[in-house]
DNA sequence: GATTCTCTTGTAAGCGCTTACATCCCTCAA
DNA sequence: TTGAGGGATGTAAGCGCTTACAAGAGAATC
């Protein structure tokens, strides 16, 4: 096995100093012609790619983000992160991607990871995790943001949107149009505000109509994991009218499911989501759920963090979400 | 800005050499636990973590993979990608995501910028690419595998399933169902061999059949893009009875289309799909659609570049697909 | 008590690169 | 003809880390 070419063999072969090597490749305009042709020429020959690892360890930035979300395996990141990578690429950083499986023990892996990578800034969903993390990323004087979520007093900056209030104002909907038997499907709420947010909006709601609280149901991601949720709630509480569930996905899960049980949706029974996937539109009947502006906010937490690598200090972004009626939710079974 | 504190900052807070410091994260037990102790205090205190540009400098590996993948936004490469991973992690690496978008240049630049970053190996879906990438990787002595495609012939050791048979199969299939009018929604087939190939598949089944080649819309990955193209299709050609679809999303997009059109899916025109996403059991109806062993592919590929890592020249493995009917395949409208 | 062995820790080289500074050579004005 | 000025290139330091080797301190052996 060939060791692979250096700086040094380029130069060697081409008859200069590494220097001018480097310059022909960091600053072409300040070689003359003939030389960085010779030199263009002995890089080609040999397949020479420079050392990342080196030329990070005397630059002192990567161009790096790295990003550490919960999940791959569905679309709920997928477009936001899409967006931000668009943004960053743009401005000729990289991302890097790392996923925790919402653990958060693999998160702090991550995070940790990532840093020792020498990643200049870093973009995390929520604010949920160990204290200790934000003091290290602090002694490290690595930028990060939050996005997925909204806190203007959060230990980082943050572009998000309020869980919170879209499940309230869904809810209060629901409960308008006579709903009283509500349950609710969500995403493990230990170590993520956003499905904690979610289910206190119902909560808060129903509270507010005089209702109990939801019969709630937790569950891993996933639309299988859905699909069996609405099960053990229906097992619960025949009585239910109403399910809501904490993303589109688990909804798409209950969706099918209602239809195994010989449900008519909404007929017999209504269903919401949260997110607005493409599955949301995809599912029979399409989905009543929460519209979030992913691109929005992929592209403005990549304008939070460029702002924070040039030195200023951006401030929280609110983004906006809105109701989206479907065909999923109707008034309730007389 | 403090700066990011070094091992040698470690050092001076603990009283001890670098060396011994170095040895306290890499080789605990060659130390003695008072030294030790101190030490870990120092690096706590201050927030230490190893500048990893460094350590790869000197270590020349980086336990890191790279794998470049067409796209994120869908699901078709989560599954695969996840279990591979998965195998990866346990055996100590770690895996850095890029991806090109369908795009060959931006593929090129993702591999030469993971090759740069010190990935010990490379992932790469297909085998259509300029063929100076392989011969770069090979002047780099990077070990790269395949996937999603097989081909032991080919410049990389692959890892994946035959598209074209298992498409052909799949037609004919519905050929013996008697379909004649046989349409087909194809992603782009420049740079993507598995798109090619699937096309192959069906236009070989029917040209065997004795029918002309397959009424062909090519178009970007999405569901907008599969329903924006069945309806062109059935612009083109009313008396289609089927239409076959490169790949699930797609086929999810002409279900929805096919609805809009006021078709009943499979009495008035039926559609197939390829990977069995979770999505193909979404919809309504559900898809018939060619079976593909993510899992198993994303194993086998992390074991084959494990396998290369170790010296070993591992073998082209090919894994079986299957057919799974459901109900979106019926006999053609009379 | 001298010799050897073992165990812990320190010293220092060097990984591949960038860049401040030094050097060289050529042009041009006086 | 000479010296200043300036552009192209070379020299070498040093980024933060690992590790071969050296050094020192006990413990064990005779």
């Amino acid at each position: 096995m060939p060791r692979t070419p250096t700086l040094e063999d380029v130069a060697t072969r081409a008859g200069v100093s590494t220097a001018t090597v480097s310059r022909c490749l960091n600053m072409p305009e300040k070689v003359v012609e003939a030389t960085r042709q010779r030199v263009m020429e002995a890089v080609e020959a040999l397949g020479y790619a420079p050392n990342f690892s080196a030329r990070a360890l005397v630059a002192k930035r990567t161009l790096t983000i790295g990003a550490v979300i919960p999940t791959m395996e569905n679309a709920i990141f997928a477009e936001g992160i899409q967006a931000f990578q668009d943004i960053l690429q743009a401005a000729g950083y990289t991302l890097l991607i790392a996923s925790s499986g919402y653990d958060p023990a693999t998160e702090a892996e991550a995070i940790r990871t990532l840093v020792a990578r020498g990643a200049d800034g870093l973009l995390l969903i929520g604010f949920d995790r160990d204290p200790a993390l934000y003091s290290f990323l602090d002694k490290q004087g690595i930028p990060a943001v939050v996005a997925w979520a909204y806190d203007a007093a959060g230990p980082l900056v943050s572009v998000g949107f309020d869980s919170r209030a879209a499940m309230h104002h869904l809810a209060c909907h629901a409960i308008g149009l006579g709903h009283r038997h509500i349950g609710m499907i969500s995403a493990r709420q230990s170590g993520n505000d956003r499905a904690r947010a979610r289910v206190e909006g119902v909560t808060e709601a129903m509270r507010d109509a005089g209702l109990g609280a939801p019969v709630l149901e937790e569950t891993d991601y996933g639309i299988e994991e859905g699909a069996a949720a609405f099960s053990r709630l229906l097992d619960r509480d025949p009585a239910l009218t109403l399910v809501m569930c904490g993303n589109d996905v688990l909804a798409a899960g209950a969706t099918r499911q209602a239809e195994q049980h010989g449900l008519s949706v909404p007929r017999d029974i209504s269903l919401t989501g949260f997110d607005d996937l493409e599955l949301a539109r995809l599912v029979t009947p399409a989905l009543t759920t929460v519209r979030v502006p992913h691109r929005a906010m992929g592209e403005a937490a990549a304008r939070t963090i460029l702002a924070a690598l040039a030195g200023e200090t951006p401030s929280a972004r609110l983004l906006p979400t809105d109701i989206k009626l479907r065909e999923s939710l109707g008034p309730p079974r007389a």
